[in-house]
DNA sequence: CCGATTGTTGAAAACGTGTGCAACCATGAG
DNA sequence: CTCATGGTTGCACACGTTTTCAACAATCGG
């Protein structure tokens, strides 16, 4: 009783509830004046339509279900934060589903939104299992998948063009001079660590210089495997000049033994990251780094749900390009240093 | 036909639906040797139960809604992972919903959770309006806010006990023998920042100190509103020794600017933050600030919640302590400084 | 052997909405 | 005046569950 149905407004009005459905929705099947009269009746009432009761019979929920691996990464919200907003504005609500890269936790959630009956789903997680996308596809509900670490047949995809991004990063420190430039990637095995290391080596060898590989060393895509991956390039003899990160959070821990060791950024040793979390800027010194248009690609993925919900069919994938935002990290190597490589 | 529902396996295993229904709520009403029959049908055609037809019938979603200023601000994410975790722990789905301060999109979420017919609904934003109350309180659910500006009679909360975690911060600077100490504020009219003031205040006058108004400035709650407010409080002469801001964010600008003009922390000026967000441990130096427990407070306001659904009645308002965090960014003043006013 | 009890099953209604179809009424044309 | 037409409206079913109630069969006690 404490919510009003469209049938109490019809016994209110005195016409039948199907009149009330019609004239809620604006059909021209209705006169004008009891199609107004109804309406009035409803709003006085407080009336709120079930979008429950509404999905039974249209068999569409006008919901989506965003899983990501958890948002309190920076990197995620932003993204969600863009899909949210067009999601939103299209009259969808959106699902959360923290996945912390837990299989079980995985297919808890594929079960729920499956459950759930929600028209699409959007996945921003790190890694997303075989078996889990096993599960997804099985729920025949179109899929956009966003940065995705395996590039699967089946869904669709958004995502950033790494290997040129990393490759203008790289070529950037080059163009500073830099000879002895390192890589700290994140763990083995994810694809945009291979894909940014590949933009890496590519610079490297538009360049004309030769691939060390005892500058290549890996992390974690966190600040403590930044600040692992660092203590070790800083123990080469001679340590490189720069420093390309695998991302923002790795620079956050390469800079901070940096400062620990006494080696200056940029005097001593320049950085680059990628990402540029908000973080970015804030840093002593605001770093460089790669831009990835997080919120903008957060849009662009809905933007294509919902053309594959309209029945349209999209590109399978969406390229966005990074951008290089120069801030105070990097600079010309010391003079002694920058001439050391090409003279022997 | 692409989905198989509760009559397609009571077909297949030539029974009623309604045993089918039984049989998978595991009810003592079915015999055991059928029962096992129906799941294991089940499961043979991949069924998965409608939650839209079950909450059409049990008046329950099992979701919850939870409104947000944005879920881009690093404090918010955290909280909401901590209320992600419990709610779908104990088989509830939550929908997020970004309000971005922004009246009519506060209007546009509350109708759309009330179409939903959402269980309960939990409030993180920084600022509700007096409006925005009054529609949500009519849709007759549970409410918990976090954090919540305004005190309401209606709704529960969780909140942290600002008054004495500023006591705590400002006693700290106090005890390493600071006597000018300033507070950088939010905007007028919030909530927390009046409390945080009033904590600052309190310390200050257990220590005997006298207050000084214009070492009070106020900001925006962001970095940009903290640099403004530093460069004034910079203009004074004698500039304080140590600066209390109202959060991190505020901290962030303040330590920018202290950069800019020269002036070294802590050896110049000592710096608190508020919130303890997770660059707070990796800015140059690191900053001392008060943590408050984020996820911990989503996962209470959520327990909160879950006990008002079962109808348990619960305690109106949880409180939560902060706890002072000591980096770098904290130190005793510079000696000269320190004896300057005992001597005046 | 019969009535009562227990265990198992099906029929049907309900939740709130959308919609095809039939029915009704008024109006205009012939 | 009759018939066709077009504009409004109601009836009934459907969506996929849960749950009450009645019905049925088997078993048990007397």
């Amino acid at each position: 009783m404490s919510t009003v149905s469209i049938k109490d407004i019809a016994r209110v009005a005195k016409v039948s509830h199907s009149t009330v459905s019609r004239a809620l929705h604006n059909s021209p099947l209705v006169s004008w004046e009891t199609a107004e009269r109804i309406r009035r009746i409803a709003k006085e009432m407080g009336y709120r339509p079930s979008a429950i009761a509404r999905s039974l019979v249209t068999r569409k929920t006008k919901t989506i279900g965003v899983v990501v691996t958890t948002i309190a990464d920076p990197f995620i919200a932003e993204v969600v934060s863009g899909i949210e907003e067009v999601a939103n504005d299209h009259g969808y609500s959106v699902f959360l589903a923290n996945s912390n890269a837990d299989p079980d936790r995985e297919i808890k959630v594929v079960h729920s939104f499956h459950e759930r009956r929600v028209d699409g789903i959007l996945v921003t997680a790190s890694r997303v299992g075989a078996l889990y996308m096993d599960h997804l596809s099985q729920m025949k509900v179109p899929i956009v998948l966003i940065n995705n670490q395996h590039p699967g047949e089946f869904a669709h995809s958004v995502m950033i063009d790494n290997v040129t991004a990393s490759r203008v990063a790289t070529e950037h420190l080059i163009q500073l001079g830099h000879r002895r430039i390192a890589y700290i990637g994140d763990q083995f095995g994810y694809q945009s660590d291979t894909e940014r290391f590949a933009g890496y080596r590519q610079a490297l060898e538009r360049a004309g210089l030769t691939f060390q590989p005892e500058l290549v060393v890996h992390g974690d895509g966190k600040p403590e495997g930044g600040m692992r991956a660092m203590e070790r390039l800083l123990a080469l003899a001679p340590p490189p000049t720069a420093v390309f990160c695998y991302n923002d959070m790795t620079a956050l821990g390469a800079l901070r033994v940096a400062r620990m060791r006494g080696v200056r950024v940029p005097e001593d040793i320049s950085l680059v990251g990628f990402d540029d979390l908000f973080i970015a800027s804030y840093t002593e010194p605001p770093l460089t780094t790669i831009r990835q248009p997080k919120r903008q690609m957060g849009r662009q993925a809905m933007v294509l749900l919902l053309q594959l919900l309209k029945g349209e069919d999209s590109q399978q994938t969406i390229w966005v390009q990074g951008e290089l935002i120069i801030r105070a990290s990097t600079a010309p190597p010391r003079k002694e240093e920058a001439y050391v490589r090409p003279r022997s």
